[in-house]
Order: structure tokens, then sequence, then C-alpha cells
DNA sequence: GAATGCTTGTTAAATTCTTGACAATCCCTC
DNA sequence: GAGGGATTGTCAAGAATTTAACAAGCATTC
């Protein structure tokens, strides 16, 4: 069993991935899976899966197979949805609202506290279940609360100074959804970009071949 | 210089971050680039650009580096950009509507040409330019205009009769936001799906690492 | 227009990742 | 409770990917 740091950016990758086949598979009430039929669903193989999890420990029994609710709970926790971060939102326009209500923060180990926005149309209005703030009330909200995730669902021209700002307040992680590339200006921060585009490229790409 | 078929995967997922860069450095009006200097900017090696780039043909020159505007078209035009594929959307939620509004299809090689939804409040608003269909309008919206891809906005319980109906009526092509697993389901299609989830909870491990 | 310096394309080495194989071990049936 | 069948953990081989190195060639300067 290798220490977290060890283990390889394409472990990782795969984790979350287990993680929704687990709850698909809680959802049908299966109780058991062997690595041989979750290869089969997940397209993969078996001998991959087995390896993978092997990096965390042993899970599986021989002849028996992985026990489906024991490992979701390992692998969300080695994933950290046990955890409870502070999380806030810049910007609520249709991909702030999306994300918000597309993606179940909760059971991710997150926690939404605040939303903020700078248009004032949006300002007060309330987006699951939380009020819009201003983006003038950022500074005074994160001394008080000390956030340590934030969205960035902001165009690209604003994300700077944004950015900078939630820095020098002390937010360490981010979840960026901008085209605003947050590596290249900071230093010392954890970023996981997302960018939808590419996403549709590589599909235009496949068909083409 | 390999054919396309040939290409790994590897190198197909940094394609669409190499184009987005080199938009970048256009909007600066930058007129050429050395490996050395992109892989700097996108925190990779010299060595691997200058790899990934010769599967397609030598693009560059000695002594001077890559001509920013014309490996741009070549990227963008190894990725399908210049076709024009007609898409339709299927949910016109919040995700949806982010999609919409987020991603320039035209710029990728798509062309929306329809949305469609079941929920009576959302048929008939207008989305992007576009009025959204109710569903039952799909057959024959398909019959009469033969899409080749469908965007999948919609709920998890909804996605397999109405990719099936989709599959039936001839789209063979997927980008797939909704939870369901179509590769489990059907055969002989292109899917590209889009997990947000997994992203966040790539974050959430990083942070505890 | 020759010399210098830079940067590519390409090859080979190194590393990482994936797959296959099998002994060890556990479940389950009879 | 013993035997048969199944499945894991693990190791080693095989692929694939990444990195390093360098000759070839072009741009730029003087």
């Amino acid at each position: 069993m290798a220490k977290n740091s060890d283990i390889s950016a394409s472990v990782i990758k795969r984790l979350p991935r287990y993680y929704s086949y687990l709850e698909d598979l809680i959802e049908e009430n299966v109780e058991r899976i062997s690595s041989k039929e979750l290869a089969a669903r997940m397209k993969t193989t078996a001998s991959q899966i087995r390896q993978d999890l092997n990096c965390f420990g042993g899970f599986g029994q021989q002849g028996y197979g992985y026990n489906i609710k024991a490992l979701h709970n390992v692998i969300g926790s080695i994933l950290g949805v046990d955890k409870e971060y502070k999380t806030i939102m810049i910007g609520a326009g249709n991909l702030g609202k999306a994300v918000t209500s597309q993606i179940s923060f909760e059971k991710k180990g997150c926690r939404l506290t605040a939303i903020f926005d700078i248009d004032p149309d949006i300002i007060g209005q309330t987006v699951a279940g939380i009020k819009v703030l201003s983006i003038d009330e950022l500074e005074k909200f994160c001394k008080e609360n000390l956030p340590s995730i934030a969205v960035l669902c902001l165009p690209k021209d604003n994300a700077f100074s944004v950015a900078k700002k939630l820095i020098d307040l002390g937010v360490k992680s981010f979840w960026n959804f901008s085209h605003f590339d947050l590596n290249l200006h900071f230093d010392n921060i954890i970023v996981e970009n997302v960018h939808l585009g590419d996403s549709l490229l590589t599909l235009t790409y496949k068909i083409s071949c």
C-alpha cells in the first residue's frame, strides 16, 4: 500500500469513475461485485481494477469479490467526500446556476456557503436556496468565513482580479470553469480546470476518424 | 506522419488544449512561438509538444518556431472545426441553457439547429435564438433534418428512451452530460461523456494530499 | 554572404502504465 | 467440514508514453 502522494494521476482520474459506478450498483441493490463484472460494466479490464484498488489496500476477498457499499465508502473517503470544505461560487449566470443545480456539493465533501455575482439583476436572486450576494461583499465574507474552495463561473476578463483577491484572502483551491489560466498567473494554488469546449472538440475529432 | 487512426488518445486529449492556447496567443497578437515558450505557458515540456505536433506533420521551422495562425488552423482542421455537423440539444434546463450559452458551437464545427424539452414551461422559450420545441416533435424533426450530433442535457431517467429513439432515427454521435451510461446500452455509437462531478472529486482529492 | 545561434524533427532511452498470469485464499455447496 | 470453484493480490512481462539528446536546417546578424 502506497502513500497517497505516490498514487499516479492515471489512477486518481479513475477513482471518481469507480465511485460513480459503485453508486449505481448500490441503487440497484447489488451487494457484491467481482473485478470481472465491474470491468465489463466500465469497459475496462479486471486487471486494472484490481491493480488500481490495491494502491489503497486489499478491499476484496478471494472467491467473493468486493463488497460494494464498503468499497464505495473507502473510495469516497480517499476522495474526501467525508470532508466539509467551505465552498463559494463566483458567478451566478447560466453556468453558475447549472453547476449549482447539477452538482451535489454536499455529497462531494463541499458545502456551498455563498454565491456572488456582479450583475445587479442577478444579485438578490435565490439559487439552490442561497441568496446571491454582490461581489462587493466578497472580501468581508471571506475574512469572516474563510472558505477553502472557490468555484469560478465568471467570464475570462474578470477572472484575474477576482482570483487575485481570493488568493490574497487565503483561498487556495479553485474549481475553474472560466477560460482563464490560473496556473499561468499564480503559484501554490490547487486548481481543477473544466474545459467543456475541449470535450466537444474531442467528439468532432472522433467523428472524423 | 501517421494515419489519423494511429494517433494515440493521449495526443488527441491534448490537441484541444493546444488549440485553445494558440487562440489566446492570436488574441495577444503574437505571431510565432517556439515549443519551449509554449511549453512554459502550458506547463508541459517542449519535447512533448514537438512530438505531438509531429504526429500530423512538420509545422515548424528550425530556428524560428511555429507560426501561430497557421498552426491554429491546422489543429482546428484536424479537430474538425471546419465541419458543420448538425447538432441538436435535448434538455433546456439550467444545464442545457448553460451549455448553449457557454459553448460556441459554430467555432467548433457544430451547428445547433434545434433544442427540445419535455417541460411545458420551457417549451416555447427562446434559448440562444432558438425556440425550444416539445420532445414530441423530435421524431419528425430528425426525419426531416438528419442531425448527426445530439447533446444530452437531460436527467438520467429519461436518457435511455430518448437515446434509443435518437439512435433509431440515425443519430450516431452524442455529447453526453447526463449521468446515464450510453456505452453500456448501445453499440456502434460515438460518445463523449462529461462527468462534471468527477472533476470536483479530483479537486477534493488533491486538497487532501 | 558567412558565421552564429536557435529551434525543429527524429531517434533512442527512460519511465510509466496496462495487461496477463498464477499462487494464495476465501466462499459455498454437498 | 471437506472439496470444488471462484476471485483476489501481486509479480512480471509487455505496451505505451514521456523525456532527453542531437544532427539538420533555417533565421538573423554583422
